[in-house]
Formats: C-alpha cells, structure tokens, sequence
RNA sequence: GGAGAGGUGGCCGAGCGGUUGAAGGCGCCUGACUCGAAAUCAGGUUUACCCGUGAGGGUAACGGGGGUUCGAAUCCCUCCCUCUCCGCCA
C-alpha cells in the first residue's frame, strides 16, 4: 500500500507505475474516492461535533429546556444515519481501491512485458556436458526409488507425490543445511503458522488479487500461506519496533500451498510445479531508507547464492522487468538455477524488496532517532525451495550408472553418505515402475 | 467439544449510562532543589483520519463487528483471544 499522501501528489508516477506493471487499476476512480470520502467524513464530523455538544448540554439544561435539545439530537442523529450508508460506501471503495495501488518500481527495474524482458545479471558455475545420455528427474528418481506418483494421485488429485527414501531425506537435508547457511548468517530461524486469516494475506499483499492462488478452509476461515513469508511478516503485525531492534532478519520453514491457478496445465511432469512444497525463507525489517533497504536486499541475495554455490548449482540472476514483478515489489531479482532436462536456467529462488508495502497493510512501525513513527521496510528472498531443487540437484550431479552423487555440503545431513543409489532397504507399499 | 472467569493507555489497575482520552500507581521526559546523584516537588507523556501555510481546530479509538440511547469503556447480540477445570489428542 501507497501513503494517499503521495498518492495525491504523484498521480503521474503511479499512473506509469500501473501502466508499467500491467495493471488493470484507474487511479481517478480512486481519487475520485478519496475526495468524496473526505467530503463525507467532514460532514460527518461536524454533525458528530454537534451531537457531542447537545449531549454535553441535556445533562446541565433545566428539565424544562431538555425537551428541545434532545429533539434537536435527535434530528442529528438521523442527518448522521442518513450520510452514513454512502460515506461507509465510498471509504469501502477508496479502501478497496487503495489495496491495488503497486509500489513504485525502483529506476533500474527495466519496463518490459515478460520474462523475455528481464535482465541477466551474472552467472554462477558452469552447466555441465555429459558424456553419456542424461536422464531427468522424473526418470532418476522413479529409477532411485526417490518418489512416488501413482499413489497419491489416487487419493490426493493430479500434481500430487510422495517423496520417498532418500528422496524423502534429501529434502530434509537439502531444507535443513539452508536454514544452516542462512542462520549462520544472522537470522533467526522462525517456523510460523501456515494458517492465517486473511487479514495476514492481505497484510502482507497476497490478497486480493492472490486469492485465486490460495487454498481455503471455509469452515474455518483460514487460508493456507503460499509463503512463510506471510507468517514471518505478520509476527510483527501492530508492532511498533524500537530501532536499535532493526534490522530483524528471519528465516523461516513452512511447507508452502500453492493452486497454481493461473498455471493449469502448465509444468504439470514432475517435480517443477506443485500444489504443495516446503521452503526455506528468508525475511528482513529495516529501517525506512532506499539505500540500506538496497543493501540488505543485496545481502538476501548474497545469501540465497551462498546456498546455491555450497551446492555446487550453476545459476543465473535476472534482475525482473516491471511486467514480472509483483503488486508490491520495488525490486526483484530471480535465481535461475540450471535445469539439464529443461535446458535452461529456471526459476528457483526469488527476492524482493517493497519498502513499505506490506508494513502500511501490517501496520508494522517503529520510532526512529527524531521520535517520530515510521513505517519499516521489509525484504525476502527463497533460501531454498524443495523439491523444485531436487531437479538440478538430481540432474546435475548423475551419474552414468543411475547414481546420484550427493554434494558434500549435504552429506552431513545425509549420514555421511555420497551417492544415492537404488533402495535396498524396506520396500515402499506401492512403486511406480522405473521408466 | 463442555463449564466458568476475563480482555481498559508503555505496564499494573479503577471505572460499570452523561462534564472520562479515560482515577490512582509504576515507567519515561522536562524543570526546581543539589557540587553532582538519590530522594522530594511541579509540569508533561497515545494513535489514526480530516480541515488549516501555521498556530490551532474537529472526529474516532477502552479486544473486533453490530445494536439500544439525546448520549456507551459502562446495557444487549455476535465473533476473536487469554486464563481455570473437564473431555479429546500428536
């Protein structure tokens, strides 16, 4: 969310900010809104005023005045009814309004339409050519024992799986040995609730425009958090922070649900896209500065690289064009790791960074050294996402025999072991067939 | 899930239909006293929105929402949360 301060002021920057961002959203209609919920309000508060002063007055007037005064509340009290339905129905529209207006893209973010319009930034490592024929994932880890499609399929729906044996491990250790690298650096690591409101979604900018993408549990009214970035956000939701408290750096663990509704049909083998997942995130508060926001959002990423090249995963980093970065994002780098099956870098990690975005919608403040309340700034970025890293982590290190070299960084958290060789220990109920 | 108690300002805690943004205490800030400090005394100490260049003014907020009333922190309904006991349970 937008100060409407500034919004009043700059309706030109914001008209190019909609326009550049895609966005369907006309800014009159919302200052049209805000002008006639301040006319309201006004007229409102000054019946508001006049009914306070007659109240003050009926207690101390002679019994026989009280009559014309309560008479007069009265009438008050049905010019306030009166106004009353259309000034709560312009507020509701400014409100409803002012939930769609994007952050301002920060002046290096290239305008563009799509993916093809985001800008490389740098590679890491180098992909590897094999000297014999590469398998994908799929293929590795039905071979491996490391996943199992065809059950679940049956009781839980398309694009569901169970990761199995050291499937089931290498996702724990992969998950784990991030929150490790991460925490190392100075987060603390948070695993918060996957169940929120919507107040937290809409908090921290997934709703409204999110709510397709989210599993609901109606009876309950909550919703399932696509993110743990939700959860880490609203931990200070009300909050007002002492400074010398900032930054606060968290890195969070939730298994993530996601409807990939505007993705049907898209990715629909394998491990790349599915309803459900678990990540490892990253968050940061900061005080309200571009330039130290800047900075930390560097370090977020710096971060997520540290975990990608303890792996040993080549990747690239795209700085994402306007058309590609989110409602609320000023900034926003993509992590593309390397996908042999794929034959191209692909999305693994994400990292943004929305000023104060989502600390208006959270109302996430503190006092700065001049005494005054300001909004924070907050930043995340993925440490690791599973099992979308399975792929380039199973792709990458094969080997011509079926085997899967484990990374050494991983071995810790994988017995000491340094391959992955086919199951030989309890059978799972139910195979898929090798293919 | 059942029974009961409760949610008030940074904290503790009064108020239970009118002059209460809210007694009192603690904390914090400023001033006086002091060589300085402690103690003591005096004053100050919430936030949001709106109008105003400003000084300033208005409105709202006692867990959330709704209702009764000329007027609600106080009465009624509803939801949420906390605590105690019982039940269930990884």
């Amino acid at each position: 969310m937008l100060d409407i301060g500034f919004v009043r002021d700059h309706p030109d920057i914001v008209k190019k900010a909609i326009a550049d961002k895609r966005l369907d959203l006309d800014l009159d209609r919302l200052l049209d809104a805000d002008r006639r919920r301040r006319a309201l309000q006004q007229e409102m508060d000054q019946l508001r005023s006049r009914r306070n002063e007659l109240s003050a007055a009926i207690p101390k007037a002679p019994p026989e005045q009280r009559p014309a005064l309560v008479d007069e509340a009265r009438q008050v009290r049905e010019r306030l009814a009166a106004a009353e339905p259309e000034s709560v129905r312009a507020q509701a529209e400014f409100d409803g309004l002012m939930l769609l207006v994007p952050s301002v893209p920060a002046p290096e973010v290239p305008v563009g339409e799509g993916e093809d319009d985001n800008v490389e930034v740098r590679r890491w490592g180098t992909p590897r050519t094999f000297d014999f024929e590469p398998r994908d994932h799929v293929d590795l880890a039905l071979s491996l024992g490391l996943v199992n499609f065809d059950g679940p399929r049956r009781y839980a729906g398309g694009r569901s799986y169970a990761l199995v044996g050291d499937g089931a491990l290498l996702e724990l250790a992969v998950l784990r040995y991030a929150v490790d690298v991460v925490a190392a650096r100075g987060f603390l690591p948070v695993i918060p609730p996957v169940m929120v409101w919507d107040k937290a979604l809409e908090g921290t900018g997934f709703f409204p425009l999110g709510r397709e993408d989210t599993f609901a549990i109606e009876k309950d009214g909550l919703f399932l958090t696509g993110t743990s970035e939700v959860g880490l956000v609203s931990l200070h939701r009300d909050d007002v922070l002492d400074e010398a408290r900032l930054p606060i750096r968290y890195v969070g663990h939730s298994t993530c649900f996601r409807r990939e509704a505007g993705a049907h049909g898209r990715d629909t083998r394998g491990l790349y896209r599915v309803f459900q997942f678990q990540k490892v995130e990253q968050v940061s508060f900061v005080p309200a500065d571009a330039s130290v926001s800047e900075e930390e959002h560097y370090r977020l990423l710096s971060n997520a690289e540290a975990v990608l090249q303890g792996l040993g995963i080549p990747y690239r980093i795209a700085l994402a064009c306007t058309g590609e970065i989110g409602l609320g994002q000023v900034r926003k780098h993509e992590v593309e790791s390397w996908m042999p099956s794929r034959g191209k870098y692909s999305e693994t990690h994400s990292c943004s960074t929305l000023h104060d975005f989502q600390a208006r919608r959270s109302n996430i403040r503190y006092r700065d050294a001049a005494g005054r309340l300001r909004f924070v700034y907050t930043l995340n970025n993925t440490a690791v996402a599973s099992p979308r890293i399975l792929i380039p982590l199973l792709e990458n290190f094969q080997n011509a025999d079926g085997t899967v070299t484990i990374p050494e960084a991983l071995r810790p958290y994988m017995g000491g072991r340094s391959r992955i060789e086919p199951r030989s220990g309890p059978a799972a109920p139910r195979e898929d067939p090798p293919r």
